[in-house]
DNA sequence: ACACTATATAACTATACAATTATATAGTCA
DNA sequence: TGACTATATAATTGTATAGTTATATAGTGT
């Protein structure tokens, strides 16, 4: 019960800060249906191959995706799916109380999470 | 399925970013059991009083915290207390790959969230 | 009205980081 | 080896924001 030390602390805010950028959920959305390459994500997310090769690795430091390489691509894939239940989370806090409800429940509530 | 519109990826991260930062999260935890004026929420935090009221601030906009003044004080409580579901998921994954586990997961675990 | 307390805000500084452009690295195939 | 493709990184710029100090606002009691 006592206060949490700040080291704890500050890995928790930096997992959060991981998943407070637009871009990055996005590219954590085209995830979901399993690994993809950086070519296929910076297509998907409509940004630049640099922006979001630095997006990919900023992901794999904080330990949300990881990465493998077969051949001349590198392939990336999400690290633990609870990522998603976080997501879920929060989009149902956010669409108690906003009018984008409805858009913004269907965006990581996808069919099933196992759990 | 279709890709989630920018506006609602903003407001998503949007809500991850307030849980960004080690100073937030020590006021949100110290809100776990019950509301807390400004003056409270300075000293458990350590921080200075402008600094607190300021995160406050940003946590009442985000919708995190609700305020209510009474008399000269100003009193914060948790708006909606799945945000420490959470910081526990957070704890889970990070507890599960870091050496740190016990020190994090007592941190937002406390006795029972309802669901 | 005045003094006193609690909270908020303004102005400022320093730092973090998102995005871009250009370049480097590494793998594949001829 | 050299040409080609995929990915990563460096250098840069702009913007956001955390924290500080000083000041303003608002409520209470005299």
């Amino acid at each position: 019960m006592s206060a949490p030390d700040d080291r704890a602390l500050e890995y928790v805010a930096r997992y959060f800060k991981a998943l407070a950028e637009p871009m990055r959920l996005k590219v954590l959305n085209a995830l979901q249906d399993g690994e993809k390459n950086v070519g296929q994500l910076t297509e998907i997310s409509g940004g630049s191959q640099a922006n979001i090769s630095k997006h990919l690795s900023l992901l794999t430091q904080y330990n949300l995706v990881e990465r493998e390489s077969r051949g001349t691509n590198v392939y990336y894939k999400i690290a633990d799916p609870r990522v998603y239940d976080l997501c879920e989370l929060v989009c149902g806090q956010i669409g108690n109380r906003m009018t984008l409800e409805n858009d913004i429940k269907k965006m990581f509530v996808t069919t099933n999470h196992v759990r």
